[in-house]
DNA sequence: AAAGTGATTGTTCAC
DNA sequence: GTGAACAATCACTTT
């Protein structure tokens, strides 16, 4: 039984019942601003999420997180493969073959990722209702609580009982 | 030279 | 509730 999608791989990518890129709905647009021209949603608003100066960037996913180490591997298999797609491809293939107790560690990162991020969302949505034409400055660091507790987050080992057994 | 791109999935925000 | 956008990476591509 090998799996529906074979070797899939296709270098190329012809159509593919799955076709990846397609599926997804920007197709690309992460780090090209020119191209875009508030053509999606409406981005006419001042305030949407592009105009936001302070929007703390969004840490890394469980799949990102694994994707990290997975790239590690993959290059040292993968010396001569230099297309971060390649890698992105095999660990996408990868992420879902792994299961729930496999991801639980990658899951666990998210987890706090989530609690940081959820720190950064308060100051962010602080300035936003407050922001309303400008001082944008006038909090640069306005907040200083947050931040600066490193007591000792290492103290994370979660660890939720294994279930498995 | 430097910004942009490609490809993956997840997460999160805004409407 | 849905959709649209963005998070890292790295060699290559384009302006």
């Amino acid at each position: 039984m090998k799996i529906a999608k074979g070797k899939g791989e296709s270098r190329k990518d012809k159509k593919e019942a799955l076709k990846p890129v397609e599926d997804r709905k920007v197709g690309k647009r992460k780090a090209a601003p020119k191209a875009i021209k508030s053509s999606k949603k409406k981005a006419n608003n001042d305030k949407v999420r592009k105009n936001d100066p302070n929007r703390p960037k969004r840490p890394p996913s469980a799949f990102f997180v694994f994707l990290e180490e997975f790239r590690n591997t993959y290059k040292q298999e993968h010396p001569n493969v230099k297309a971060v797609s390649a890698v992105a491809k095999a660990g996408g293939e990868k992420w879902k073959s792994l299961s729930d107790a496999e991801k639980a560690p990658y899951e666990a990162k998210s987890a706090k990722r989530k609690s940081e991020y959820e720190k950064l969302m308060t100051s962010y949505n602080k300035k936003q209702e407050s922001s309303d034409d400008d001082d944008a400055d006038g909090e640069s660091e306005k907040s200083k609580s947050v931040v600066s507790n490193d007591d000792e987050e290492s103290a994370e080992e979660d660890e939720e009982d294994e279930d498995d057994d």
